[in-house]
RNA sequence: GCUGGCGUAGCUCAAUCGGCAGAGCAGUGGUUUUGUAAACCACCGGUUGGAGGUUCGAUUCCUCUCGCCAGCUCCA
């Protein structure tokens, strides 16, 4: 039997060896990092026994395998320690996430913080124990007979699921579990594991089913790397939004207006207007026509484009005006669709953009808001796109390109492209969502984006590209969808006169850049952990004078700021600089300008980043230019405005 | 919507077993005239989210309700 490893040699060995000796024979040892296996690319445990020819390549944590198999293998440890310290809990599923992994148990209660500390002490003591962690495969019945014994329901119900006969199951100690595997070798290479907190969780994600206590913890192969996790979770909680927003005054959420809906406070506001100029300006460089419409309109349109049908849980209630009934808009496509209708149009006057910044309101779940990010009432960066079948791909490609450059502009390089195919609940044929389909796909491998499947996640109307970008943390956000629609063209009878004078019917592209400003923003907040750009910064400097002797300088200070195009506030308060420049710090003003005797004397300033860095004394002239310097979109692609 | 937790001054948070609701910051008035992340003094500030109940007495216990937080489901 040959086994090739990924250094390139291929060693004989005798048939059922397992990969470990295999492993060991060749590497000399095995290093402790090590606690699985790939056979022929697929994860598998340590004492596999090879049987065949094939591939063989040792698992760390280094890889996205690795990670999975470690916090698998972490949750059967927590899981063990549950079961210790409550031992009527019974088991249910328990599968590793993207940062860690949860286990769900069933149980009369929920878990508490002290059950937690008391369960991860336990789990603590079984890491100790290094209990080996063995593989059993047994038949269908017998599993069945064996959990019936344990009274676990949940797993005779999984079990009962299975069309194997085979079944696996992993034993560590004398804790036995219903699993697919691969494991650690033993749980002591599990070696630093922290529970994080409790929640309830429906028995297979349906809210029909019991609640369900589930537990998510973490873990990682050495402390120090566990407590960089923790050190992360904890600039996560600094640079929440909802947190910054409050303290930089930039928007907020009142009881008396109600959950979901968003007042925008001056500052807020202010860089909302920023982005929004800076919206407008590049579309109509890019072609784009900008419209309006309004905020509710008659039932009838929603009933024409088929919200009323496949959208209608996400609606306000509709309210009734003069004997009719009208609707709060949930979308603005209809309302584009029109425009598009108020004219013969002909195939010259193709591709038709018409962009808006609209309002919306959805009704979402009282569960679901958070902050900017989940609202009832957001502004979609939308635009809705007519075009003929042969500008299709083209089009796509516009959007992807244009979207692209927007994000870059707000600092964010690192996308990653998803291509939604048809969803269970869809209107329009199959052959319709085949060529749609297919125009994406083409757009995205024109523009060379590497791009990944998500299957039936398409809208109901047509097949879709998120794009979703990672902020300076690594977490990935979805702002930017390219929808195609094949449905409301039909449903409105939308034409164009072809070069044969006939009509024909365009298809329409919807897209958002940043999906909702809301949202954008919301994510710009912890992007930059409240420090916006320069160029996005409600107040780029403020001038601190050193004593009231200065006042009068300072304001003159201002004022040519502000001529010149800065947006400049000075603070002449009664206070020592050193106050004045810890608030300024506090409220992220990117440049300060203490003005004292000096620098009155000198007319100059003296400019202060707020990472603290001093750039000396400078005229008012060099200030301004410092502060125009990075105004989009003269920032050079790639360059980052994080400090 | 569901499960659990929480709701006290503009903000951040105290208040023992049910016994006069308190501090820092912010605000206001004054003193100080200040050199790169907090000068000092005084004052003001509350229907303890709302409604009901138990009690001699409720921030505290109970019921309902609104909102927030975490998670589930869903999603821009």
């Amino acid at each position: 039997m040959h086994i090739s490893f990924p250094d390139g040699t291929r060693h004989e060995f005798p048939e059922g060896m397992t990969a470990r000796k295999a492993l060991t024979q060749v590497m000399g040892s095995l290093p402790s990092e090590v606690f699985a296996v790939k056979l022929d690319g697929t994860p598998r445990d340590l004492d596999t026994p090879l049987q065949n020819d094939g591939s063989l390549e040792p698992v760390t944590f280094d890889s996205e395998e690795g990670k999975e198999v470690y916090r698998h293998s972490s949750t059967h440890v927590m899981a063990q320690a549950v079961k210790d310290c409550f031992p009527t809990v019974n088991l249910t599923i328990g599968p590793a996430i993207e940062e860690g992994f949860f286990y769900d148990f069933a149980f009369e209660r929920p878990f508490t913080p002290e059950d937690l500390e008391q369960i991860e002490k336990r789990a603590h003591e079984i890491i100790q124990s290094d209990f080996r962690i063995k593989r059993i495969e047994m038949s269908k019945e017998e599993a069945l007979q064996l959990f019936k014994e344990k009274g676990e329901a949940y797993k005779v119900e999984l079990i009962e699921g299975f069309e194997d006969q085979i079944v696996s199951m992993y034993q560590q100690g004398d804790f036995i579990d219903l699993c697919r595997g691969p494991h650690v070798g033993s749980t002591g290479q599990i070696h630093a594991l922290k529970l994080l907190s409790s929640a309830g969780a429906y028995w297979r994600g349906d809210e029909r089913n019991p609640m369900l206590q589930r537990i998510y913890g973490t873990s990682f192969p050495s402390q120090k790397a566990l407590d960089q996790h923790l050190t992360k979770l904890e600039e996560i909680k600094r640079r929440d939004h909802r947190k910054l927003g409050k303290e930089l005054d930039l928007f907020s959420i009142q009881d008396e207006t109600g959950p979901g809906l968003i007042l925008w406070h001056p500052k807020g506001a202010l860089v909302r207007l920023l982005i929004e100029n800076f919206w407008r300006e590049q579309h109509i460089k890019n072609g784009y026509e900008l419209v309006y419409s309004p905020h509710v309109a008659r039932l009838d349109l929603w009933k024409t484009s088929g919200h009323v049908d496949y959208y209608r849980e996400n609606m306000f209630a509709p309210m009734t005006v003069e004997s009719s009934e009208y609707q709060l808009k949930p979308m603005n496509c209809p309302f584009h669709i029109m425009v598009y209708k108020s004219h013969l149009r002909s195939y010259r006057d193709l591709p038709i953009r018409y962009g808006e910044l609209g309002t919306v309101y959805r009704y979402e779940r009282s569960g679901v808001l958070h902050g900017l990010m989940r609202v009832r009432g957001f502004t979609q960066d939308d635009a809705h796109l007519f075009c003929r079948p042969d500008q299709l791909a083209t089009e796509v490609s516009r959007v992807l390109e244009f979207t692209t450059m927007m994000l870059r502009t707000f600092d964010f390089t690192d996308f990653e492209m998803f291509l939604s195919t048809r969803p269970e609940k869809a209107v329009g044929s199959l052959d319709q969502w085949d060529q749609a389909t297919l125009a994406l796909e083409s757009a995205l491998k024109a523009g060379k984006f590497d791009y990944r499947l998500d299957p039936g996640e398409g809208v109901f109307y047509g097949p879709k590209i998120d794009v979703k970008i990672r902020d300076a943390l690594g977490r990935s956000w979805q702002c930017s969808t390219v929808q195609i629609d094949f449905n409301n063209p039909e449903r409105f009878g939308l034409t164009y006169i072809g070069e044969d004078g006939k009509t024909h019917q365009p298809i329409m592209i919807h897209r958002a850049l940043m999906g909702s400003i809301e949202r954008f923003f919301g994510i710009l907040v912890e992007h930059f952990a409240g420090a916006f750009p320069t160029w996005l910064a409600p107040v780029q400097a403020r001038v601190l004078p050193i004593s009231e002797k200065q006042r009068d300088y300072g304001i003159s200070m201002v004022n040519q700021l502000v001529q010149a195009g800065c947006r400049a506030e000075s603070d002449l308060r009664n206070e020592k600089v050193g106050l004045k420049i810890r608030e300024s710090e506090k409220a992220k003003v990117p440049y300060m300008l203490v003005v004292g005797e000096r620098e009155a004397q000198a007319n100059t300033v003296s400019v202060r980043k707020r990472n603290g860095k001093s750039l000396g004394e400078m005229s008012v002239t060099e200030v301004v230019k410092l502060i125009r310097h990075d105004d989009p979109p003269m920032v050079p692609e790639g360059s980052s405005h994080l400090e």
